[in-house]
DNA sequence: TATGAATGAGCCTTCATTCAT
DNA sequence: CATGAATGAAGGCTCATTCAT
């Protein structure tokens, strides 16, 4: 009967979420540091102190929205690995990631991130380790795609991957910044990439 | 009969430049938010009080560097300029522009001021009007590039500069936080570059 | 029919036991005040709810220990009514007490109960009948002394007792801070003590 | 012309003094960890912000109060030197001295000085050199009596000094808290120091 | 222009205690 | 009796900014 355990833990759980989606609105709307732990509990309809029985900081509040973060590229990962056509893969995923990092919000929240990244190792530990992890199906899906000749072999190495990463999320954060037409932006991102994997 | 209050303006401008210079400092140590004002102060050999005699409030600083930020794009939008063959030009760029964007400080700092920018429009003013500068040079020199079959035409349009400084800031930027290793890099982004501009 | 109550019982009172020497070492180690209820209880290896099943307040714990404090008196006020001649007894027993009020944690968490008795009647009343306890054995033994003439009778009054053990306390919590040595000071008390009582 | 810098100066002087007395007032109230910033601030007559112009931190109020304390015995010192029949001056002594002791308020603040020196290492330090600054000059004193024959030489070694302050600050302190009779009690102390002291 | 004391709102965090489970 | 999530006031301290000198 560990079902009353079970009831706790979960109710648990669910305010640690809702305590996360709250911190991740407020780092949206004000940025990390600007966001004070009141404000936080507010929107989170939960009280100050509780705040804690759930982070031990406000720093780790960063962490499991990296965290969180990291885990949203899992879905692209798999894209990635999927048996199908690497040039169609990569179509597919190209568009699909590039949607994702358009998000206005995500593309915000992942600016602070990566500025807190910059001071403070264990964001940055998560941070680059969802991007590895992209990177390194990336990489497999190319090598797969020169191996089965789609595409050209000329400039296809270890960094192309990271690049062509670097060249979505770039474009989409810029563009989900200055808000200008995601559609032809896209249009073009898909002729830059593939035109460097041409024969 | 002005050059004592010439004096006194240099000196002033000398003080200011101090005063932004210990600022970015700060701010790539310790970050916009969390840098206090006595910390810029001491840092600038100045008093706490005397900071305001030059700089209005902590947001006006970051809008100078923001500025300054600005007019560190200048050179390359002079390089493009030059009257080179395109290739030979946008390869030249290419290489200068990423190192200078590899700069890990500098790196850190703009960050730091994107970051802000998100939230606050008049620095957002400055971060987009240095960009869309350099690229309008890039694109006339991509388009003087097709009209000189320097370049491929087929992928070439008004968002291509744009995507190349993606590309270069985005790879640079990473490239500075995971310090892996920039020669490598380099020749990744010029052949991906290029091979995006071939016949 | 009664012994699963008093295993209870006795589970209870092993479990007060338990957290009243928790509560002790952490006020010993970082003071009353600085302390936590959540160090308590980690400490005690009791859930923090439970403390309260124990003691209804964080103050009961600093009563109960000043109890057990005026309770660590009780062998001296023994010594002090044995049937033994009264110079030989003071002499044991100023080198008993000495020794016991030398004792670096307890001396620590005296004086946290002092200043706090200070403030807090209750908890001033428990220390002070502790004292007057000890005084008045005391005092009994020496007026047993000038009776019997082991002691002089110039100077022994009513508060002659409460001196020496002024003294004795004094010497011994001083000695805990500094750390000199406790020997030489343990003899220097002693002719002290009997310096002021000789004919 | 150094007249304004130095009234600033002395107007700082003024508040810092002005705030160590309104610490003072707050930790005989509430002691030193009950009180809050805020209290003392307010207490003072100044802004809470300000007092951290006066003071880095609270912890260093209380080494200001510890080192107020210092130069409160230095009178004592003094008037253990002066050129008069040792006896008579260490009677003196100890009625002033005692008296001293005996100031309610005082005694509430040394003992909450005394409880954080435990802890405190620079608060024990303070705490410290004031009482042996006061021990030498004593220990000076008996010397001197035993020399001039004004004491016997029997017990006279370098911890009696010690001793005797034990002997009248723990009496003193005492007889604050429990508030008996200090005339007597005072008789009671000088009646034991002297009989330390007799040939 | 230059100084730094002064302001008080705000910071993140910890507190003793309660109470549903 | 046992648990630990929940509460919100209070903790010490820092903040950008102002202003008398």
């Amino acid at each position: 009967m560990d079902s009353p355990l079970n009831n706790r833990e979960i109710a648990s759980r669910k305010r640690r979420e809702q305590v996360l989606d709250a911190a991740a609105a407020c780092f949206v709307e004000r940025g990390f540091h600007q966001t004070g732990m009141r404000e936080i509990a507010k929107r989170a309809s939960v009280s100050l102190g509780n705040l804690y029985n759930h982070f031990p900081s406000k720093h780790d509040m960063l962490i499991g929205l990296a965290e969180l973060e990291l885990s949203s590229v899992d879905p692209f990962v798999e894209m990635l690995m999927r048996n199908v056509r690497p040039s169609v893969c990569l179509r597919e995923f190209t568009r699909a990631y590039f949607q994702h990092c358009s998000d206005h919000d995500a593309a915000i929240l992942y600016l602070d991130i990566a500025a807190e990244a910059m001071r403070e190792p264990d964001i940055a530990e998560r941070f680059l380790q969802a991007r590895s992890t992209l990177a390194e199906a990336l990489t497999s899906l190319l090598f797969k795609g020169v191996e089965s000749k789609d595409f050209g072999p000329s400039i296809v190495d270890t960094s192309t991957a990271d690049l062509i990463l670097d060249l979505i999320e770039g474009a989409a954060a810029r563009g989900s910044i200055d808000a200008s037409k995601p559609d032809m932006l896209m249009a073009s991102i898909e002729a830059m990439v593939f035109a460097a994997l041409r024969h």
